[in-house]
DNA sequence: TTCTTTGTTCCGGA
DNA sequence: GTCCGGAACAAAGA
């Protein structure tokens, strides 16, 4: 699923493949994505170009000339899709690949000015496509309560400190708050606590300053490897078949209950807790 | 049929 | 008033 790593190379192979191109015709197949797909707005970005890519935690905005922009959330299972618009008809819901299976869930379709299509894909139906004003970015409800980008330096341990000061919340709830850090996902936040060796249920009061340090540390240094590693995937992404990067194998106790941990020394086995109804994963040896 | 998945919101209790 | 955490919700596949 989609994390901030994979959403910066999804924006980053955007950029590529669609900037500067003219959007012809969009092609609604689903109004029911998370909220509501009105026809009325989306008839007009008709005709405008596309001007850039922008990415703030893990929405994508697609700047368009005019005053109209697209906001997009992925969700759990969003992607976008470029293909040749030579291969069917726009009366299906779907397209037939050379394996003549039926890709479903191809629910908005951006007919483009060079014979592509970009296709919003979305199996869970849990993300979304609004079409805002250009100029209300910053005060969008979504995009004004976030919190520091995690690879900003506004994320640092003088920030970290202060928004833990006097809290006895969990550690990994305060992670996964995008009001207090903005793009960390379930399942980053497991990686980060492993390599910061703190177990996911620790309250915060009783991290101290050499824990916040790795923290902090492990938080943009997992990032980066993630984007780097999705990097490679971008050719993936142009040929459409919208797999995830390579970096999804390199997960050290995400979804791993049961298995060694991954320190070769530590034979203990993966432990799997719920916290705040998202699945914890952390070794109860290596993890403080 | 039930469970799982994520991000967000709502609400009760402390 | 504020904070915390549990529950609910969206959809679909296993």
């Amino acid at each position: 699923m989609p994390e901030l790593p994979e959403v910066e190379v999804v924006k980053r192979s955007l950029e590529k493949k669609i900037s500067k191109l003219i959007i012809k015709k969009v092609v609604i197949n689903t109004n029911k994505l998370r909220y509501s797909i009105i026809k009325k707005e989306f008839n007009k970005i008709i005709n405008k170009k596309i001007l850039n890519i922008k990415r703030r935690s893990k929405y994508i905005l697609i700047e368009l000339n005019g005053i109209n922009s697209i906001l997009v959330h992925l969700g759990m299972t969003g992607k976008f899709l470029i293909r040749k618009d030579n291969l069917k008809d726009y009366k299906t819901s779907f397209y037939y690949n050379l394996n003549s299976t039926v890709p479903k869930h191809n629910h908005i379709i951006f007919k483009l000015n060079n014979k592509t299509d970009l296709i919003y894909n979305d199996v869970r139906k849990f993300g979304f496509l609004k079409i805002i004003k250009t100029i209300d970015f910053n005060k969008n409800p979504h995009i004004k309560i976030l919190g520091p980008e995690p690879l900003s330096k506004k994320f640092n341990k003088f920030y970290f400190k202060q928004m833990i000061l006097n809290k006895i919340r969990k550690i990994k709830d305060v992670l996964m708050d995008q009001k207090i850090v903005s793009g960390l996902g379930n399942i980053y936040v497991n990686e980060i606590l492993f390599w910061s060796k703190i177990k996911p249920n620790r309250k915060v009061n009783s991290i101290n300053h050499t824990e916040i340090k790795k923290i902090i540390y492990y938080s943009k240094s997992i990032l980066i490897k993630s984007i780097k590693d999705g990097g490679s995937s971008i050719k993936d992404f142009a040929n459409s078949n919208g797999k995830s990067g390579k970096f999804q194998q390199k997960f050290t106790v995400y979804g791993r209950e049961g298995k060694k941990c991954p320190n070769y020394k530590c034979q203990t086995l993966i432990k799997k807790i719920n916290i705040s109804n998202r699945a914890s994963f952390y070794c109860k040896n290596c993890q403080k």
